[in-house]
RNA sequence: GGGCGCGUAGCUCAGUUGGUUAGAGCAUCUGGUUUACACCCAGGAGGUCAGAGGUUCGAAUCCUCUCGCGCCCACCA
């Protein structure tokens, strides 16, 4: 073996002895394990996000030792929107429908995803990902599609698909619809005008769109002043309707109606609540000419506080006034101001034509040369809508798009209960179908789906599903001649002639979100669904929650009858060694592939998961990953000694495990002991998806205690047993690890199994393929030999003394020296003599209670130790250290007293805790009685 | 505006249902070629657990409030 662990010479070759060996296809175990991997964008590559597939990993290995067929399916995501996007920009296409033709874009896009595909591929396998290739799909290819078309039919026939007119976020850059969730929000200073509309005054950032009929909203019982308005010098007088708030506030009203004349005065007329306004008719001049207003009352939209307590609406262009429009019936007010290319309209008069923000600038002009404006805020600060993808601004508009109703009552076929897609995916949480890690996602969870609005599955996008819906126009003569569409929905063309396709794709989370059962070939009937389907995990980030997850929950449990996985378990974010997010601008990324380049992937995925807890963001520096690779090249050196102890197997007595116990050593004992504790704890910390727990614990293990201890107490025992177990316990461990770091480990059991010949490394149970490779051998559980640590504790805990009072007494480091121990438990020590003398570097060892002469001294875990001066030892040191130990030891005893005298804590407190305080009371009291003996 | 999370050693973070002297890695200090490992070994220093109150025999942990930071959702004239 190498003097160092080289993870670029052998980690390749070990991948590909796993996939020769077939050790990631399933065995044929009844008991399944199923991970579909989050599939990652096909154009994309590998970064530090998606180095937190390891987590994904670690339950697959996990599982798969653990005897289960275990199975992880990977694939890739055609990522609709991201990926027309690249392949317009590599043809420098600017204007997709004037520039190339739709049937040539595809080609040139699947050209250049089947390049991309083999390069995130192949990074997938580089951070070690046991996945099972020869079941890889994709969101884009044939299978897939058919699932895509399948539910869509479903869901139509259902009548929980529907076309229609709705209000939607219009990307202009993109041409294209955006899922509420695709829209970004940036801020932006733009002015504010308050203008007159007959004597009411409205408040908008958008002028050029108060160009049309629309009802002026009051409210209803809001109070509202109409007010006689005179001009300071020129004596000219004019009537407003303000709201009685804005009257009376008069510094607000100097804010709002700044371009009135400062020292005009404001004489009040008459008051009324707006229902009394309601019905007035009146027309009045706009920027674009004469138009009809309406008072009308109403009383959810008006916040009386804010301008003059009145609004116009716009209802194509407006989220919120759409829904004023649609709940009151104001059919009138569906005036389309702006079209989809973000031009003006006819109705905008002297703007038409113009892009949204010169109209807003024209008519801003037009209304001042008018007189139109009464105030102006320049500096209002907003927050604007933009495209994640063209990041130009996204406008509310209203279009004809197919949407998911998620609150239309369905009979469910499995169940034969009525129900809605809302209430099935509030369910699986609810009812503990799908649970979250960690819980507390539960709400945000809820949340949403409490708040989710019909989903919006169109896309004008080329690169993506095809909506399955052709139309035909067919001319009915009852109906008199009139031209009528005919719809035919499916999962393949429809037969005849006349028939085109809906032009739209759809959104790409669509796909996504049949991904758990799709991957199986769903609707087909296949052997893989079956079996596999639920899956078993589901792990990813929790950006993605809604996104992705719900959307899963929701296609799964409609599609199949069953909710797609039992657990969705969410990492945070992978974030700079400063908790910072990684982007691209800072320069602060770390890109996986040259992490493992400089090393190794082992390294990489152990920082993954050291220190980090499910959910929370996870910090990762290079700092941070060097030390993971320290840690593996730790692993690799207490192998490399372990092995050049001799192979052999250990003594098992002869059935009777007290009679082989009664043969070990204290230090056998210890370390069968402890390996049975952390085999417990780990496979409890990975049954709760505590995987930063777990590794801490193996890693605290194998360095503190396995190589700093039992390797060295078993350097002074020289015991073929030892040895023996040593090389067991070095097993179990590279067992333990294995999920975790792969790689080191596996390297590590091949050159075990050279040097043993392998015939003792037990395969995997359930028939799982693999050979003798540690990937498929069997996960270790805690082992029958019922034997205690405390001896050997004991043995730790006087040489650490002995090594902290030569160091503090200023012992030279290399002289063995002479020490006497004496205490109650001395014969435990007395047969350990030998191992204590060189972890303490002792030339003689007397258990004995010290003799009278000058030296050190002190007490641990009961045991009275004396270190002989004779020369080695600095008095004066000494003399600091007696002072510094005795203080310390002191103000312990103290508050143990003060605890102890307390009677609360006496009676009320475990009984095993107060047996424990009392025993660390005498122990202190004598080790101070020594001390201040010392210190005179 | 609504919700969630965080604040623990110089830095980055653990701390599961309240229970010995609150832990780890990195950094730091003092030493060190000892049957594997300097990507190492031994020993040390470093914390009023953001602050205030409360519950309890006992609080980093549970409750209330305050301060600071981060994220998500809603995003109106």
């Amino acid at each position: 073996m190498d003097k160092a662990y080289q993870p670029q010479q052998s980690e390749d070759d070990i991948y590909h002895k796993w996939e020769q060996a077939g050790a990631f296809v399933p065995s044929d175990a009844k008991k399944t394990f199923t991970i579909a991997i989050p599939p990652p964008n096909v154009t994309g590559t590998l970064h530090a996000g998606h180095a937190m597939y390891v987590v994904q990993d670690i339950m697959i290995r996990w599982h798969r030792m653990m005897g289960e067929a275990s199975l992880y399916v990977p694939g890739t995501d055609h990522a609709a929107i991201a990926t027309e996007s690249v392949v317009l920009k590599n043809l420098g296409i600017k204007d997709r429908n004037k520039e190339i033709r739709r049937e040539d874009f595809m080609k040139e896009a699947e050209k250049w995803t089947k390049k991309t595909h083999d390069r995130i591929i192949h990074q997938l396998k580089k951070i070690g990902l046991s996945c099972d290739w020869s079941r890889e799909a994709y969101t884009f290819d044939e299978p897939r599609n058919k699932a895509v078309n399948t539910i869509f039919k479903m869901l139509y026939d259902k009548g929980l698909i529907y076309r229609g007119n709705r209000m939607i976020n219009w990307s202009i850059g993109a041409q294209s619809v955006l899922a509420d969730d695709e829209v970004e929000w940036g801020e932006k200073t733009e002015p504010f005008y308050y203008i007159r509309c007959g004597e009411f005054i409205i408040g908008t950032v958008r002028p050029e769109t108060k160009c049309a009929n629309s009802p002026v909203m009051v409210s209803e019982t809001g109070e509202y002043v109409r007010v006689k308005f005179m001009e300071h010098g020129t004596g000219n007088t004019e009537y407003f309707i303000l709201s009685k708030f804005l009257f009376e506030n008069e510094e607000q009203r100097k804010k709002v109606l700044n371009l009135l004349d400062p020292n005009g005065t404001f004489e009040l007329i008459d008051t009324f609540t707006g229902k009394e306004l309601e019905g007035q008719e009146f027309e009045y001049e706009t920027y674009a000419g004469k138009r009809k207003f309406t008072v009308l009352a109403d009383e959810k939209v008006i916040d009386m506080e804010k301008g003059a307590g009145t609004m116009t609406i716009s209802s194509c262009h407006s989220a919120d006034d759409y829904d004023l429009a649609q709940r009151r019936k104001l059919d009138d007010t569906w005036i389309q101001k702006i079209d989809f290319e973000g031009k003006m309209t006819s109705i905008a008069g002297p703007c038409a034509g113009m892009s949204i923000i010169n109209a807003r600038k024209r008519a801003a002009e037009i209304m001042r040369e008018q007189g139109l404006l009464v105030g102006e805020d320049t500096s209002y600060v907003h927050r604007v809508p933009v495209c994640y993808r063209s990041h130009t601004v996204v406008e509310p508009m209203v279009s004809k798009q197919w949407f998911i109703a998620v609150e239309k009552e369905f009979t469910d076929d499995f169940s034969g209960e009525k129900t809605t897609l809302k209430s099935q995916m509030q369910e699986a949480v609810r009812g503990n179908h799908v649970e979250i890690v960690p819980n507390r996602f539960d709400k945000t969870y809820f949340h949403w789906i409490d708040n989710l609005r019909d989903w919006c599955i169109s896309r004008q996008i080329w690169w993506g599903h095809r909506i399955p819906v052709w139309y035909r126009q067919v001319k009915e003569q009852a109906a008199g001649n009139k031209e009528q569409e005919e719809i035919y929905v499916g999962v393949k063309p429809p037969e005849g002639k006349g028939w085109t396709q809906d032009e739209d794709t759809l959104d790409t989370w669509f796909s996504s979100a049949t991904w758990p059962f799709s991957i199986f070939n769903w609707p087909e009937k296949s052997a893989d669904f079956d079996r596999f389907y639920p899956t078993s995990v589901l792990e990813t980030g929790h950006d993605i929650l809604f996104f992705w997850v719900a959307r899963m929950i929701m296609f799964g449990k409609f599609a199949t009858g069953e909710y797609p996985f039992k657990t969705v378990y969410l990492h945070g974010l992978v974030q700079d060694e400063k908790g910072k997010k990684m982007s691209k601008s800072k320069g602060n990324g770390i890109d996986p592939l040259e992490i493992i380049e400089e090393f190794g992937t082992d390294a990489l995925r152990l920082s993954l998961i050291m220190g980090t807890t499910p959910g929370n963001n996870a910090n990762l520096g290079k700092e941070k990953i060097a030390g993971c690779r320290n840690f593996c090249n730790k692993l690799w050196n207490v192998s490399r000694f372990v092995l050049s102890q001799g192979t052999g197997n250990r003594e098992r007595g002869t059935g009777k495990p007290e009679e082989a116990e009664k043969k070990q050593t204290d230090l056998q004992k210890w370390l069968i002991s402890k390996t049975n504790i952390l085999i417990a704890d780990v496979n409890e910390d990975l049954k709760h998806y505590l995987f930063g727990a777990a590794a801490e614990k193996l890693w605290d293990f194998t360095w503190n205690e396995f190589a700093d201890w039992a390797l060295e107490a078993a350097k002074a025992e020289n015991n073929p047993q030892t040895n023996a177990l040593l090389q067991e316990t070095l097993k179990t461990l590279l067992k333990l690890w294995h999920p975790f770091i792969p790689f080191v480990t596996e390297k590590i059991w091949e050159e075990i199994s050279n040097t043993e010949n392998c015939p003792a490394l037990p395969l995997c149970k359930g028939g799982q393929k693999g050979g003798f490779m540690l990937i498929t051998s069997e996960y270790p559980t805690v082992s029958k030999e019922h034997t205690s640590c405390e001896s050997f504790e004991l043995v730790k805990h006087v040489a650490s003394k002995i090594r902290s009072m030569r160091k503090n007494a200023g012992v030279d480091p290399g002289k063995k020296i002479t020490a006497f121990v004496s205490g109650e438990n001395n014969d435990a020590l007395q047969k350990n003599e030998e191992i204590i003398k060189f972890l303490a570097r002792l030339e003689t060892l007397t258990f004995d209670t010290a003799p009278e002469e000058k030296g050190s001294t002190d007490t641990v875990s009961g045991i009275h130790i004396f270190l002989p001066s004779k020369g080695m030892i600095d008095p004066a040191a000494e003399k600091a250290r007696i002072k510094k130990e005795l203080e310390k030891s002191e103000k312990m005893l103290i508050g143990i007293k003060g605890k102890l005298s307390n009677e609360g804590y006496v009676q009320k407190a475990p009984p095993e805790l107060v047996e424990k305080t009392k025993q660390q009371m005498k122990e202190l009291e004598e080790k101070v009685e020594i001390l201040r003996k010392e210190a005179t």
